[in-house]
DNA sequence: TTATTATTGTCTCAAAATACGACAATAATA
DNA sequence: TATTATTGTCGTATTTTGAGACAATAATAA
């Protein structure tokens, strides 16, 4: 068998977290001409770092660098080995040459998720997909393999980190609000959070940078924006 | 290349803890010849899956079976492609040939902890090493590639899960007092813990069953013995 | 100009969780 | 029978958290 440029058996899935309309999401592709869903996902390049070629990957997808990125489980059960599956994808775009057949052996999957700007990004379908598109977290379709399990293990693990790590600034502006914050922890947690122990909370922990005041043009108070500095978040993940 | 019966690329790590002398252990291997230590690894077979493998590799190491046993971390840096040393391990033990081949190529390693009752264990080395043994965690010797770095994540989840999961029991063996629970916790989060809060936390969780008072012939009270029971344990996680 | 509306920043008080020491109980020994 | 060391448990002080209250204020309506 001809060897591909890439580590045999060995791929990454990518569960990228975006926040709008006041809801959690995530990019969903889709596979040219099968109706198959799937997470954002690539390989290895032989002489590449893991967190490399995902970052790669991710940059292709939405065309942003310096991302927040976390690795959080490997799946690796056999029940994942379905050839026929990738033989659809593979027929529906007629790669079905010798070079491709190294798609259709087992693979295990290292799961990562992002936080991004939804504002920042314009999805990028890639070669064997029509579409690459955000989806609210109840409203995604049905995806292919495991990864509507990975999807459910993202979120168990993002809503841990939050509280450990309070990133949930990586989903906003540069500038936001504190009630916008306190939107996406509620959109996380799928919960609602006391406003005046939330901003306690965060403002507690001294990462945030009191900017100008933000006018809306709404009839009430204006509130004041706040600024994230990543050097004191790297800090304070230690 | 003659395709062995591991897929290859991969490989797992383990990070077996044991409590003993009231310092927290790991098992370590050291490789015949080579004066290399490393930790108990090994491989996935082509129909096996990834967590199948790893309780293999533990019950041939430890002899043990139903293992508390979490996945922490896959390690995927180019900088760990050392293939000069395996090739040293080989050397060693006079396993030169062709079908061996396959180990010299370049590996992600998934990385597992496992929690086990250190009495119940008699360490087993496998073909390439001469011994398997305990080392305390802070008299570990050097060991090769990026296996320092593979126990120091190890150590940091285990005292994130700690306090979340509170799995520190699967260290002692099935009958024990909470001051020995509390020597667990001690050692693993290398800090004193108070009495009275210690013993009000765990009990109130309610997953300890109070048993027999254990006489141990010193001049103090008796305390009491709790047993643990797994059924509510895997309620708790979730 | 002035009142109204909606939302904000901040504070206070209550409730819950946690830290810390105290004290009686008790198993073995002197 | 007193002593020693350790245990089970409790009470109080301290800290953290939860929930509401209130004045401040930007735009709008009167």
């Amino acid at each position: 068998m001809k060897e591909s440029a890439f580590l045999r058996h060995i791929a990454y899935d990518s569960v990228i977290f975006g926040f709008s309309g006041e809801r959690l999401k995530i990019l969903i592709m889709k596979y040219h001409n099968t109706g198959l869903f799937a997470l954002p996902g690539g390989f290895m390049q032989r002489d590449e770092s893991l967190n490399d070629a995902v970052r790669r990957g991710l940059k292709e997808r939405t065309g942003l660098e310096n991302i927040y990125l976390e690795q959080f489980y490997t799946f690796g059960d056999v029940a994942r080995y379905k050839p026929e599956i990738m033989q659809t994808i593979l027929e529906a775009n007629e790669h079905n040459s010798e070079s491709y057949q190294w798609l259709l052996d087992r693979f295990i999957s290292v799961a990562y998720y992002a936080l991004i700007n939804y504002n920042d990004v314009v999805p990028m379908p890639d070669a064997l997909s029509d579409s690459c598109d955000w989806y609210s977290m109840d409203e995604l379709p049905n995806l292919m393999l495991d990864h509507a399990e990975i999807v459910a293990k993202a979120l168990q693990t993002l809503r841990e980190n939050l509280e450990k790590k309070l990133v949930g600034m990586n989903l906003l502006p540069p500038l936001f609000t504190l009630t916008e914050l306190q939107r996406v922890y509620e959109a996380i947690l799928d919960e609602k959070l006391h406003r005046g122990t939330f901003q306690r909370k965060i403002l507690g922990l001294g990462l945030l940078q009191r900017q100008e005041k933000y006018f809306s043009g709404k009839a009430h108070k204006a509130p004041y924006l706040y600024s994230f500095e990543d050097y004191k978040m790297s800090l304070w993940q230690c």
